[in-house]
Formats: C-alpha cells, sequence, structure tokens
DNA sequence: ATGTCAATAAATATCGATATTTTTGAAAGA
DNA sequence: TCTTTCAAAAATATCGATATTTATTGACAT
C-alpha cells in the first residue's frame, strides 16, 4: 500500500495518530462536549479502518474526554459549570501537593529545568498559540515534576487537560488575554527556585482561580 | 451461531466480559505483574477476537492497571514497593479529603446507605473472601459518595482497586486477618454517622495505615 | 392525537485474514 | 569471545466483511 499522507513521514502507528487527532479535536472543541463520536464518521475523518479508532477512543475514556456506552458507542464528555468548577477546585488540591512535595526535595536538577521550560515558553508567546499552549503545559508539569509521586503527577496532567477543553469553551466570549499572565509565572518560578514553598503554592493557586473565575463567569449552566 | 455459554445467560459484550474477566485476573495475581500480555494468548483464554481483547486492554489502561506500549503490545503494570507506598499515601490524602466533604455535606440517605452497606458487609463475612471483598469496597466507596465530586471519587476508587492487588501479593505471605478489622469498621461508621469529621478520617486512615505497614513489611524491593 | 408494534435502517461490535513491526537466533566478521 | 548483520519467526496492528444490537419510521389500533 502506498503509505503517503500529507503530514510529512509515517506516524507511530494508526492508533496513536488517531488517540492524538481526536484528543485535540475534543480539547479544543472542534469535536463538541456531549457529542455523539459514530465510528464510522470518524473512520472517514481520520481515514483508517474502524479498530484503530476503536481503541483510540478506548484509550481516550482514561482521560475523561470521552465516554463509552457498553453496546451503544462512544460520546465526546460533556461540559458544565459544575464539572468545570469540581476540576478547578481537585486541580488547587493535587498541584498543591505535588508543588509542595517538589519543593520540599528541591535539588539543582529540577530547578534548572524550571527555569529553561519558564524561558522556552517565554519565547513561544510570539511563536504562535498552539506553541505556547505546548510549552506552558511543559512549565506547568515540570513545577510538579519533583513530587515523587508519579500517579499524583498523572492526575494532575489529565486535569490540566480539561482544563485546557473549557478555556477553549471560553475562548471565543471575551478578551482573554487581558491580564499580565507573564508575571504570574514569574512569580511562580522564582518562589519555586527559592524553595519558598508557601509563597509558590500561593502564586500558583492564584494563578488558576483567577483564570477559572474569569471562564466560570463566561459559563451560562 | 450457537450463543450458549456455561455462565448462565448472554454477556453484555465480548469487549465487557474480557475487560473484567483480565481486570479480576490482573488484581488477583493470576496475571502476575509486569507479565507481556499476548493478544493471541489472551485471545485463546477468553476465546474471543483479537479486537475485543485489545480495547478491552485498552480500557484497562485507565485503571492503571495496564500498561499499553506503542507498537509492542501491553503487559500487566508493574508493583513494587515504591508504587505500593504511593498508592497508600495518595489514599490517604484523597480518602480523607473526599470523607470530610461528604461528611460536611451529610444527610439522612447518605447515613442510611453506610448503615445499610455495612451492615450487607459483615453480613458477607460468612459468605466467601469474593463476596466480602465486594461489599468492602461498596462500603469504603459509600462512604465517600457524598463528597459532591465525581471525579475525586472515581480517583479514591482506582486507588482502591490497586491497592486490592498488593493484598493479592501479600495474601500467601502470612496470616492476615488476625487484627480486628471488624471494630475498626465501626469506628469510621459511628465517626461519620455522627458528623465527626476528625475522627472518622483518623479512623478511616489508620485503618488503611495498618493493613499498609503489615503489606509493607511482606514485600523485597 | 397518541401509543404500540413490526419492519427497516443505521450503528456498534466482532471476526478472520493480512500487512507491518519487533524479536529472535544463528552465521559471519572483528 | 564478542559484535554485527540479516533472515526467519513471532507478535502487533490494521483492514474489510459480517453478525448483532440499537434506533427510526410508519401503519394500525386506541
Amino acid at each position: 500500500m502506498n503509505m503517503i499522507d500529507d503530514t510529512g513521514s509515517k506516524e507511530t502507528s494508526a492508533t496513536r495518530g488517531a488517540y492524538l487527532t481526536l484528543r485535540d479535536m475534543i480539547l479544543t472543541g472542534k469535536l463538541p462536549a456531549g457529542e455523539k463520536l459514530k465510528i464510522e464518521q470518524l473512520r472517514g475523518l481520520l481515514n483508517t479502518g474502524a479498530s484503530p479508532v476503536r481503541e483510540a477512543l478506548s484509550l481516550l475514556t482514561s482521560d475523561m474526554l470521552v465516554e463509552r456506552i457498553d453496546q451503544r458507542g462512544f460520546r465526546a464528555a460533556p461540559a458544565n459549570k459544575a464539572n468545570f468548577e469540581e476540576i478547578l477546585a481537585l486541580r488547587c488540591t493535587l498541584e498543591d501537593l505535588a508543588l509542595r512535595q517538589s519543593i520540599a526535595s528541591a535539588n539543582a536538577a529540577w530547578e534548572e529545568r524550571l527555569v529553561l521550560t519558564h524561558h522556552r515558553m517565554k519565547k513561544s508567546t510570539t511563536l504562535g498559540t498552539a506553541l505556547f499552549e505546548e510549552a506552558h503545559k511543559t512549565f506547568h508539569m515540570a513545577l510538579l515534576a519533583n513530587s515523587g509521586s508519579p500517579m499524583l503527577e498523572r492526575f494532575c496532567a489529565q486535569l490540566y487537560d480539561l482544563n485546557i477543553r473549557y478555556r477553549y469553551l471560553a475562548a471565543s466570549s471575551s478578551t482573554y488575554q487581558s491580564r499580565d499572565i507573564s508575571s504570574e509565572h514569574e512569580d511562580i518560578l522564582e518562589a519555586a527556585v527559592q524553595h519558598d514553598a508557601d509563597r509558590a503554592s500561593a502564586s500558583l493557586l492564584n494563578h488558576y482561580r483567577r483564570t477559572g473565575d474569569f471562564l466560570s463567569r463566561g459559563m451560562d449552566a
């Protein structure tokens, strides 16, 4: 078979490709919350077979981005204000914990990584939103990456992604980047590097809550 | 096709059946930690096609019971002391939170459910370990079921299952049921019904930590 | 109008076969 | 003896077709 696709070279596997594409489509709202995800339709969209699509959807179930109902298929996870606020609250609890643990066992390698990822994030602001989005997540995950608890980090990463989705949902409504997010990030970085757990945590949670309040206002139910 | 199987009536779906069977086999150690899970082999074991097996394994990934490595298949999640202690610590944090939230918004229906599930758990001790295992989980989840945070409850349920696995791993080594677990459960129940969050939480965490210490001792690495 | 039921349409779930990739193992070269 | 290489074997991943289940529609009775 001629394995030529417009994205350039060969992907890892059809399943992984489908997983990444579908994930992105759900996060960015191209597949609206609650929408029925028909295999046949997606099979066409991703031009691949039913098996990879099905498997990708099963994997997205882990991420709580897709719901699976036995014998009647898949749908994009619903979104509503209550769910958003639950995510925000959980995120604050878990990231606070992970950040404090990370600081408690701080070391040079971790601190250097923080500085590095922060630098890259700053640079990426000029390179388009998709790249900034990527770098932003990398920075935030780096903050938690020294907690010594991979599962906790996994939960945080999951919640981070779920939150992105709500950012996209509210993105259209009003002026988002009005706040000085850049200085908020610098606060967090500085406090973390100085091992000031209380200040770092306070800055981080403040960062989330501000965005949260903003998004909450822009949601109906 | 003649759809007659020894379990009695028709299952929901091959995928769901495979999911439940594999999950049970991993939790009880019939599929050892770290073991390579070959599709062909499982296909034989569950006598079903490759698609349901694959999909079941993908779903088990959500539960952190199976690891998936792109292009080189699946394996049962590894188990080791560090992982066990991580689970224990996370469980203590998250269940503490969920229990306190549940008590904070306590109501008659929730309390009655606690009493009921506790009663059933006590009764089930005579009915074999599998049924007790089931009832035990139901009781513990009922304690958290009023937290108002479905995701938090989901995380707790996940961690609960992961913990079961370590119980089975250590089960053979020594006398497990020597402790008076029954009275520990009664403590928790009583405190919860009386809305004494501090005492309920302390009893619950004590319950987990005792078992945890016990299991820890019986593990090598 | 409204609810029920059967026939039809649509979608999901599953199978069996094949293509693709990784692993294995043995021969050749250093 | 230890690598390295390459072909055979094994396992994974994927496709296309089919069986099974759920959803829809319209006739018919209430």
